[in-house]
DNA sequence: AACGTAACCAACCGCCCAGCC
DNA sequence: GGGCTGGGCGGTTGGTTACGT
């Protein structure tokens, strides 16, 4: 009831962060933990509010954040998480390891939610707007042909996953069969109730209804070498590595680092004995998914099935569920419309 | 080179909820 | 049981950068 927010104090900082700032409250988490946000900063000697720290910590200081582009299995992550959850984007974040909410929503909203859009897809409902362009690729922008192209070759890799996960047996229709087969021989993620795995077990009826000779159609080699060259994200992405090497694919952050030494100093001193194991871990899985694309699609999925099941309430699966039976019935779910494309044969060479 | 616009993203705001007293 | 507090979350804003004219 017209509770003041806590940053309304006299003497509280507001805005951006300075690396000074930045060098305090990380030395202090690293050394004591968070404990309780809110009599951190004196503590800390930071003028700030124990939000502002907790926000700063979780969305840039904390050692296990991945920044830069987004591949395109988490952008497919994204759009299949965000098709089932809504914006709940923690629960979205929970399933991208190191990225934040606050990075997911962002790229939805800036990026994802407008490819969405200029493909006739209303990113609320995952559905075709009233005034959806598909089926009339003659009309659709170069952008939006470009992204449906794109799409169609990602959910091919999906599918080529998929087909892999169900048996070692090599695609010729597939890029890397040898890799898929690598992904094939891991081991199988333990049985659960998941959404995702729903989602992957998905009866796909209907027919494309695009007019393939209408688009581009390079072969899924030169796709997916275009978009590796457009998206592919790279092993140093770690914000901290990043920071102390100065090239990190986002050059605002690289550069705001790079002009305090002592950061630097300190992200390179960062002890990590305490959660080594961890960071192992995951830089495993980034060895693996950086560099595969079609395993990562395989891992990210296998991933989902390992920890989305713990933390989804039921109305959630009612609803996935109900999402099952509208798939099912929707003649034009652009998922289904894209993972049913089939191999288009006259694929232009670049 | 200067200006305007678009895109991006860090940070803030306000609400909600669980836990504590 | 009810109020208070801390933490978490999603929505929004505003500053900065990139791009186009």
């Amino acid at each position: 009831m017209g509770r003041h927010s806590c940053c309304d104090k006299v003497g509280v900082k507001k805005g951006p962060w300075t690396p000074e700032e930045d060098r305090k409250l990380f030395s202090y988490v690293h050394q004591h933990g968070h404990g309780s946000w809110r009599a951190l900063p004196p503590k800390a000697g930071l003028r700030r509010c124990g939000k502002s720290c907790r926000l700063r910590w979780i969305n840039y200081l904390r050692p296990d954040i991945k920044r830069g582009k987004f591949s395109l299995q988490e952008e497919q992550t994204i759009i299949q998480l965000h098709a089932l959850l809504g914006n709940r984007w923690s629960a979205i974040a929970s399933h991208l390891p190191k990225r934040t909410d606050n990075e997911i929503k962002n790229h939805w909203n800036t990026q994802l939610k407008k490819r969405l859009s200029k493909m006739g897809i209303d990113p609320a409902t995952h559905k075709p707007m009233s005034h959806a362009l598909i089926g009339q690729p003659k009309h659709l922008s170069h952008m939006a042909q470009w992204e449906i192209v794109r799409l169609q070759a990602e959910a091919r890799m999906v599918r080529c996953s998929k087909l892999a996960s169900r048996a070692p047996v090599s695609n010729p229709n597939c890029y890397h069969s040898l890799l898929l087969t690598a992904a094939a021989a891991a081991p199988p993620p333990p049985p659960c109730l998941d959404i995702l795995k729903v989602w992957k077990g998905m009866t796909w009826t209907k027919p494309p209804v695009v007019d393939n000779n209408d688009f581009f159609a390079p072969s899924d080699h030169n796709m997916l070498m275009m978009m590796t060259t457009t998206t592919t994200t790279t092993d140093s992405e770690s914000a901290f590595l990043n920071c102390a090497a100065g090239n990190t694919a986002d050059g605002k952050n690289s550069d705001y680092y790079g002009q305090d030494d002592n950061i630097n100093g300190i992200l390179m001193e960062h002890d990590n004995s305490s959660s080594i194991l961890q960071q192992q871990q995951l830089e495993d899985r980034d060895m693996i998914t950086d560099n595969h694309p079609i395993i990562s699609s395989n891992f990210m999925m296998s991933t989902s099935q390992n920890m989305v099941a713990g933390d989804l309430p039921t109305s959630v699966l009612c609803a996935a569920a109900n999402d099952v039976l509208f798939f099912e019935d929707n003649k034009f779910n652009y998922w289904s419309d894209i993972l049913n494309s089939p191999p288009m044969d006259n694929w232009p060479v670049f």
